[in-house]
DNA sequence: CCCCTCACCTGATCGC
DNA sequence: TGCGATCAGGTGAGGG
């Protein structure tokens, strides 16, 4: 489910079951799925284990859950005014074929890397599948750092290099439009740049591409502000609607925390629409390879300019 | 510092 | 039924 409304999809669905709850125990079952985490699987177990999330926290594709800091553990089950701030998280990222899965404490999923059985006050049981086919996706335990922006927000150091995303109350808009204008790369690249602007992938960089009527190798530096602004709109128009329909899903293996589809593969009106009529010209929307992956777009509509 | 290519991986599915 | 080819939504290291 690798983009942001997919991600966030998996986000809002874990934050009420896992805030507060308690890790009991772990099962690393595929060592690989720990690449990005710095140590061996034991670290990782022996620091996990007996720790409680305090809730749930995303940039672009990458979620966290912060960390109870040790010594307040106690203060979660009777609350005192001033709590200490998370100085650790369990970063997870879904890479490409990535899924967490919240089940029964007898459910397992095909392809399950990585278990976490949780115990939660209120919810009782529970156990956490972190499901990945091809171990592009990664779990990881990360300190928190400060931002070096102005809003000093804390995210794991993995994340530090990831810019804002367009949905980020404080994204700052006019910087995203400096910067890309400085760029001197075609415009689907520096889309996809995850240290530009996060969250958008190889599905929403065309949509919002088709959308804004842009061709994905537009030159940057030949975009005028006008139509910038447009595909910063657009962008910002498919995020929000894929997230409202629980985001795209073209098989099984793109499913929410209960593992249930999203319905915006019903919406794609360019990604995966080769060979069918552009919706607003008619004629037929095209495949080509760019950068090792499909670029999905009507050649009518979408022009260099 | 910026830009770009490539390696990293698996298993579901399809055609022969 | 079996086997090989094909395909996929991401990322960052390293070279130019």
């Amino acid at each position: 489910m690798p983009e942001l409304p997919e991600v966030e999809v998996v986000r809002a669905g874990l934050e009420p079951a896992v805030t507060g709850a308690r890790v009991a125990s772990i099962e690393i079952l595929d060592a690989r799925s720990l690449r990005r985490h710095t140590g061996p699987s034991e670290d990782f177990t022996d620091r996990l284990e007996g720790a409680i999330f305090a809730g749930a926290s995303r940039r672009g594709k990458y979620m966290w859950l912060p960390l109870v800091p040790r010594a307040s553990q106690h203060s979660l089950i009777e609350p005192v005014e001033i709590t200490p701030a998370p100085t650790e998280a369990l970063v997870v990222h879904l890479g490409m074929s990535g899924q967490v899965l919240l089940r029964d404490r007898y459910t397992d999923d095909n392809l399950t890397r990585i278990r976490l059985e949780l115990s939660h006050p209120s919810h009782g049981d529970l156990r956490l599948n972190f499901v990945d086919q091809r171990i592009f996706g990664s779990m990881a335990l990360d300190s928190l750092v400060a931002t070096p922006d102005v809003l000093r927000e804390h995210v794991p150091t993995q994340v530090a290099h990831i810019a804002r995303d367009p949905l980020d109350p404080h994204f700052d808009e006019a910087l995203f439009l400096k910067r890309l204008a400085a760029r001197n790369t075609g415009i689907k690249r520096a889309l996809l740049d995850q240290s530009l602007i996060s969250g958008i992938g190889n599905i929403y960089a065309d949509e919002a591409l088709w959308a804004a009527r842009i061709h994905y190798d537009q030159p940057t530096g030949a975009l005028t502000r006008p139509r910038a602004t447009r595909l910063l709109a657009e962008v910002r128009a498919v995020l929000i609607k894929a997230l409202a329909e629980g985001g795209t899903s073209f098989d099984a293996q793109y499913v929410n925390v209960n593992g249930n589809s999203g319905y915006f593969s019903h919406s794609l009106n360019a990604y995966g629409q080769q060979g069918k009529p552009c919706p607003r010209c008619g004629r037929p929307i095209v495949r080509e390879q760019f950068m090792n992956r499909g670029s999905h777009f009507c050649r009518f509509c979408q022009k260099i300019r």
